[in-house]
DNA sequence: ATGTCTTACGGAAGACGTAATAATA
DNA sequence: TATTATTACGTCTTCCGTAAGACAT
């Protein structure tokens, strides 16, 4: 039963006049007679009884009506429902990424956004790890990527979208530094650099003040900024834990990347302001999670 | 939103696949892809998100597919319905009626409903008023169109279709014959011929036993056949209330019908039997009121 | 190379309006 | 005669399949 049936039937039933559902419909007295003719045949039966001059509902066409306009009225909810929801997708929407590698996903994101929602404008902005809530807290940004999780009050935990194996950052020279993998275990003897800003959680998460054995491992010095660290690795005062993907963008000779083995991996995720999400964020952490997924090969 | 666009969207977001949805519906993927895609500019946004590889709902599309879902349901049950309903109209409809009159009207309206519902077998017979109810109790005839209302048992009073305006019968040299108008104040001197085998009520109703003054109205003889009532009448045996409408079936030389002005209107109507009546004889019921409104008149 | 979604194009089904016809008051 | 529903027919929209293209694995 097509939509123009539905609606013919439904007018005429009101009506109970050809001419006058005809032109409420805005079609020719002819196409209602007709339309509902083969409506009648589908059916099986008269949904009208009808001469020239007066038209009346049958038993089963008035039930039908009944039935119909239940089911009707709430398929056009549905679909004004979401007319109206993607008509919120609009505006600016204001990105933030912690690190090259998310900022590559980001921007790829952001390419099939702006295709599907052509109402929305997109800015993206790389942001400071040493200052990692302050843009999201100000409202100057709607969404960030970065690691994940962290305790910040007032900032929602999104999915996480990729995940990528630790690694220790040391000196070139330094007696880890030849070795395949390295072990937590191995820490111990060495002092650890580590990066303030962070949330608690999320500090301690990834910086161990003891190893599994139990032995302690010192936390010092701490950083302010990411290049501060590797100035201070640079200089033989210590190694760090990171991301083994940032090899790819922070490689320097005097330094060295080894595959950490039994660290937890390093999950990055996306953050948001509670309740300041809008529909068009929503809509943006939709078509970066897909992507995401896509890269991870999910099915 | 068209049909094929409601079932390609929610078979699409049930298999999440366009190929495996496009089998199911029996058309071609390219088919499946263009039709989302039209539904999506005419929402305003996307409801799926995808890659080559990858189908999935927004939000917008997940909320889409649970509200329409409740809907579409409630609109195919109510075709379902109907479908039945009709399904059911089928099978002989055997009709009775009491006079010529009633069967006019009858004939007019057996000739719309074979037309209308040509499964149908209709029978008409005349019934004998002497047995009013005989054949409809005996499960002969399905209904019956005649003198109303009836208090007989198990018997069910329809719709009225038509009134006819009371007359009196007499003799054609009877002291009232030559008035233009008579009252039942008049029908005292006279004995009034009734008709047994009506049902109590009835009988009450047509045939007076005193004036509305309250003078007694004697009923001798009582006859057992109509045609014994016009036998009765011109052998100058007394005089008998009927319906206006008989005297274009049952003039004769020797009888003269008055207007009676204040009797009231002799009512003829449907009858069934109780818990007997099927889809074909309801559809009929309308058929018929129907036609008798359009006769009426009325709007 | 394969599986999957998308786009382009020609053919067919059917929705529509116009106008003539039938039925009713 | 006036009003209304129905029927007939030509036009045009659009739904559809086919086949080639784009993209990801």
């Amino acid at each position: 039963m097509e939509r123009h049936e539905i609606e013919t039937f439904l007018a005429l039933a009101e009506e109970l006049h050809f001419a006058r559902t005809a032109e409420r419909l805005r079609v020719s007295p002819g196409r209602v007679s007709q339309t509902i003719k083969k409506l009648e045949r589908r059916i099986g039966g008269p949904l009208f009884e009808r001469s020239s001059r007066r038209v009346a509902l049958t038993s089963v066409g008035q039930r039908f009506q009944d039935e119909l306009n239940v089911g009707y009225a709430l398929v056009q909810q549905a679909i004004h429902n979401a007319t109206e929801a993607t008509r919120n997708v609009t505006g600016p929407v204001r990105l933030a990424f912690s690190s090259p590698w998310c900022g590559a996903l980001m921007f790829r994101a952001a390419d099939q956004f702006r295709d599907r929602y052509p109402g929305c404008e997109v800015r993206i902005q790389e942001m400071s790890l040493a200052d990692s809530f302050g843009p999201l807290t100000a409202g100057e940004v709607d969404l960030q990527l970065s690691e994940w999780p962290t305790d910040e009050p007032g900032i929602v935990n999104g999915p996480v979208l990729f995940t990528e194996p630790p690694a220790l950052l040391t000196p070139r020279n330094h007696p880890l530094a030849q070795r395949d993998s390295v072990s937590l275990e191995d820490l111990a003897p060495y002092p650890l650099i580590t990066f303030s800003g962070l949330s608690p959680g999320f500090y301690d998460r990834r910086y161990p003040h003891r190893t599994p054995s139990g032995a302690p491992i010192r936390h010092d010095p701490v950083a302010m900024t990411f290049h501060e660290i590797l100035c201070y690795i640079g200089e033989g005062k210590g190694v760090t834990i990171l991301s083994a993907r940032a090899e790819q963008y922070h490689s320097r000779q005097e330094l060295t990347y080894i595959p950490l083995s039994d660290a937890p991996p390093v999950e990055y995720g996306l953050l948001w302001h509670a309740g300041r999400d809008t529909a068009a964020v929503r809509a943006f952490v939709e078509t970066i999670s897909h992507l995401a997924k896509s890269d991870r090969g999910e099915r």
